[in-house]
DNA sequence: TCGGTTTACGAAATCGGTTTCGTTTCGAGT
DNA sequence: ACTCGAAACGAAACCGATTTCGTAAACCGA
């Protein structure tokens, strides 16, 4: 038995229409296929301005939407970007988040996300689900111990690196400008009268930022000829919480600054500060990276390093958009783009955390 | 001129071998592609326990994965679930968004995010961009102003709503039970010894939620004869922080308790307390929705409302694959799924803002 | 041993777009 | 008028899996 013509008409019952198919508004457009796909994706191959209309009216008057799924088949393009986060509990990467996706959008691409959780195994195991889903490039913030399967990933499809880097280097990374940063937050401390400062960091944390921000926190010092030290709380609440009362005792009397590394370890900072008493102990001056909602509030507001989110992500989008465009446009290796670090730089909040 | 053969040999070169195709697997197992297929997707059609062995060598050698786009173009399933959220810098959406993922992963889907930021246009657009994109259902934390645009892509999809309703009704609803967390907060402030109770709100919230929260609030104080109101903060932080300070000297020496109806109200009032001083004023008891980290360390500790993220994401993907299951096993409209309303009950943490 | 049922598997259609390639039409140049 | 090149468009192959349908072999009870 010949199969039944392919029409999807809509009977005189307004509903149960099949879907439509580029083929149905060919026919109703009077016109093949290849032309209403040349005009779904405005080919080169113009085409007159009055089949133009026709096949937009029939569009319009059926509400045709075509199938991604046989699109991305034929074109091996899916418009999807790949995201990998490490914490969304992280405000840095609920405020990317939200940049990504509004870039994204903006080039008509969806994001596909996970969520590591700051596990190596289910950052694995994302990279291969998002990459087996076909997204046309991947954005990792990635929580570490993944260095070869990210540098082989970016082997074969464009991956941009956010805010922490892999060992290896070869891969685009769009991060902020730390350095500046903790040169910023040093001033503010040392404007604040510290004499000696404190960065504090968390045993667990072996990102290259932290590195990178620990860097440049004791160069800073030796570069002024300032006293002070790179202290590592240990896990665990209580443990780190003792160590740090230590460490202001130590200090006491000595016009202390400390600056804390990420916003995790501030909370655990404002927490030991707590049980000291509401307010900051006289002499003592704070600082912090991550500028989350609560900080204008804390102390009566504490200084903060904030990272520009929003052009992170719209810059991330940017460079992951030329990489893609170059993997679709040109053959085999040629115009390989250079990895490329990308530094955007943030700024200082000041606040009555360093205040004199 | 005949195409080539199209086997995707390793060369001796050990790079540039071309992507498997599931027929180049099929060949080399010496099978059909149906059986690979068959094998991939462990049908009901048994085979022998040696070509099974057989193709799943093959698979693990030549490390093949199946495409993505063309399993979707047949299956009509993509295994995607598309994620729409109102406002990403709230914790609870944070916290969902990284359920979710967890429990989508947990069933082999992915997640197609997009992030509205309250804005019912951006909303609007996320809904058509992702169903373009083909997901196989769609969770949606609406911001409002988008019901009936909402209601007929849950007539086309499975949709589940997360934490906020539309008007209609008709839709799938996850949310916390309000009405007892609303409760177990009344309790603690009365525990602690407050005559008077106040609600704040937010005038530009206009919310089932936030209605869910003041109804039930109002119910509570008849219900045990206790004194208060519910208290609209205008929009712009000035004048928010004005009404606050009127409130609160309104009640002075009245034994106050306060209950911030989410995060967001909670950190202005927070912003309005702080300029009265760091700790809480005489006999002011407060207490909020939603835990921040740092509302074990403001005040004190705050007394919270906490939602049951996890248990709310996974119900809410539970709920969503049974409808998906539902759709591509039966046929027409057999077996259409009545809407379902589920509560999740979440606890009171209780902390030292509510202490006698 | 024989019909009947199940099991294992292959051939080929199919999903719905995109892309290649070829044909026709049209305008311009000489 | 005739050639030539570009523009507009159609026919058909193609992307790579899944799914239907059919068939041969294996199994099974009487």
């Amino acid at each position: 038995m010949p199969k039944m013509a392919q029409t999807a008409d809509n009977w005189e019952t307004g509903c149960a229409m099949a879907q439509m198919r580029i083929k149905d508004i060919a026919a109703e457009a009077g016109v093949s296929p290849a032309t209403v796909s040349r005009y779904l994706n405005n080919r080169p191959g113009q085409m007159t301005e009055e089949t133009r209309a026709r096949i937009a009216e029939v569009i319009e008057r059926t509400g045709y939407r075509p199938r991604a799924a046989a699109r991305n088949l034929r074109s091996s393009r899916t418009n999807l970007i790949g995201v990998i986060l490490a914490d969304i509990a992280n405000p840095f990467s609920s405020a990317m988040l939200e940049g990504l996706s509004a870039s994204a959008a903006a080039r008509g691409c969806s994001l596909m996300t996970a969520i590591s959780g700051n596990d190596p195994a289910k950052e694995a195991e994302s990279l291969t689900r998002l990459i087996d889903a076909g997204v046309d490039g991947l954005v990792v913030n990635t929580c570490g111990g993944n260095d070869e399967a990210i540098a082989a990933a970016a082997g074969r499809l464009p991956v941009v690196l956010l805010d922490r880097d892999v060992a290896d280097g070869g891969v685009d990374l769009v991060t902020s400008n730390n350095r500046e940063l903790v040169a910023g937050l040093v001033d503010a401390l040392a404007a604040a009268g510290s004499e000696r400062l404190c960065l504090l960091t968390e045993a667990s944390d072996d990102s290259p930022v932290r590195r990178e921000r620990a860097e440049a926190f004791a160069d800073e010092l030796s570069r002024r000829g300032l006293a002070g030290e790179v202290v590592t709380l240990a896990d665990g609440g209580a443990t780190g919480v003792g160590r740090l009362d230590k460490t202001i005792r130590d200090y006491a009397g000595k016009r202390l600054g400390l600056i804390a590394v990420n916003g995790l370890v501030f909370l655990r900072l404002t927490e030991a500060l707590a049980q000291l008493g509401p307010s900051l102990p006289a002499g003592l001056k704070i600082a912090t990276f991550d500028d989350y909602p609560w900080n204008h509030v804390l102390f009566g507001g504490v200084t903060t390093a904030a990272q520009d989110t929003l052009t992170i992500a719209e810059r991330v989008v940017e460079r992951l958009s030329e990489r893609i465009d170059v993997v679709t446009t040109t053959v085999g290796e040629a115009a390989k783009l250079a990895p490329k670090r990308i530094e955007i730089p943030g700024h200082i909040e000041h606040r009555a955390s360093t205040s004199r």
